[in-house]
DNA sequence: CGTTATCTTGACCGTCGTCAAACAGGGTGG
DNA sequence: CCACCCTGTTTGACGACGGTCAAGATAACG
């Protein structure tokens, strides 16, 4: 288990949930040169319009993408959790068409873009495991589309809460009395395309309902199922078959 | 130009306008194996649950991507025009987690699995440009996740057609007046996170405004600068820097 | 311990959904 | 050529989900 004592072990876990790799594979991403740096809540990893030339790798913490409209309304497109690289579609685009921040203090490997992108190109395994990423990612986003268009509030943060849960449980950084949830109810709103105001009232809706409880801010799901129904959730559009 | 006889040529455009070939691989595109089917209206292409052992690329007509919820709500999550290839994404993902239907009377092109995959492992540019697509419908899908999640109807609808608009104009499918909108009140409402009637009544609404005249289905911009401005349009998240 | 962010609650409002009915168009068959 | 039907569009009345504004309570943090 040498291979745990890297820092990318975790991104390489995560990839091979939709990927096999050769060991050979596995040492060369392993052994990819990179910094590590922690950031604070709040720092911007990327920003729309520039031109990233670095890779980076969450190790701990979490991050989010984001976009504003002209109004300058948030809208986070996406959750990122330990293990997850935040650049791999800047190995092939040029211009970031969206921010990427941190919501927690977070350790970040950065790797370089022309290091990575090369290894892509030389084994080809590789570049699948990242393109299945890739793809992994679009099919989340699709849900998301589909849960802030056509599902009520309820549901909508049901279905939010369920995807986190799954995505930790896979990676093994749930526990077994739910999760830290990071973010705040204004973040949690910008998810969801609904306002701060709104999602207390829905928590607290979930709660009384006995569908989740709540210390701190650290979640719990006593009635897993009922949730699970209410939120229409399936893992299906995770693609984990691969997976344990 | 015996390049634009073949039915995959248009395909290969769109490929181009984000990733520039060689000929040999522009050569090694268009004899890929195919059949062409004509399909009906509404006709399904993929199912979620499904494995296609089939690319699907569309010569003529459109179609769209769509999830169901558990209650029989429909999200349209993507739409197609003709150049699109819709099921890059089952070269490597094994279950559709959604359905791809046309919209109108359709000409697809048929492609193998392994043929395109097996082209795309040779052809690292081929690879290259197939991972781009999919890249920028990533985009889009995140843009639409902005859109629903955070515009109001007008600006959500305004923002739709400025795409719509767009994607047409790269390939030189739209007319100097406008376009065929192809997509009825209902079906903008499934794209849009809305009812057939508030679309309706928004609709009413920017043609009550000027910012969009009607002829049957053909819609038009006479002021597309406050259209735009309305829908807060940019072109960034469609990646067209390398087209024309 | 003070200062600030976050959470919580209430009252009120507006966008959009629901339900229902009338209307237009396009295709089909008599 | 016209009656018919089916799908899609249009309109109105009404209701509800979620937004807005504002204030106070709690928790986080230096």
């Amino acid at each position: 288990m040498a291979d745990l004592a890297s820092p990318l072990a975790l991104m390489v876990r995560k990839l091979e949930i939709h990927t096999p790799l050769q060991p050979e594979d596995r040492e060369a991403l392993l052994s990819l040169p990179h910094t590590l740096k922690t950031y604070e809540p709040s720092s911007y990893l990327v920003r729309e319009g520039e031109a990233p030339d670095q890779c980076a790798v969450l190790l701990s913490g979490f991050a989010f993408r984001q976009k504003l409209t002209g109004e300058g309304m948030r809208q986070i497109v996406s959750m990122h959790i330990p293990g997850d690289a935040l650049d791999f579609q800047h190995l092939f685009l040029d211009i970031a068409d969206h921010n990427v921040q941190t919501l927690t203090r977070a350790d970040v490997a950065t790797i370089p873009r022309n290091a990575l992108r090369n290894l892509a190109r030389s084994r080809s395994a590789i570049g699948n495991a990242i393109f299945v990423s890739t793809l992994v990612e679009g099919s989340i986003s699709r849900e998301w589309v589909l849960n802030v268009g056509r599902r009520d509030a309820r549901s909508r943060l049901a279905h939010l809460l369920c995807e986190f849960a799954v995505r930790l449980d896979v990676l093994g950084l749930s526990g077994d009395q739910g999760y830290e949830l990071p973010m705040s109810q204004e973040q949690l709103g910008d998810a969801l395309g609904l306002t701060a105001v709104h999602v207390n009232r829905t928590i607290k809706s979930l709660e009384a309902d006995g569908l989740i409880t709540r210390n701190r801010r650290r979640v719990s799901f006593p009635r897993w199922d009922a949730l699970r129904d209410l939120a229409d959730f399936s893992t299906r559009y995770l693609h984990l078959a691969h997976a344990t």
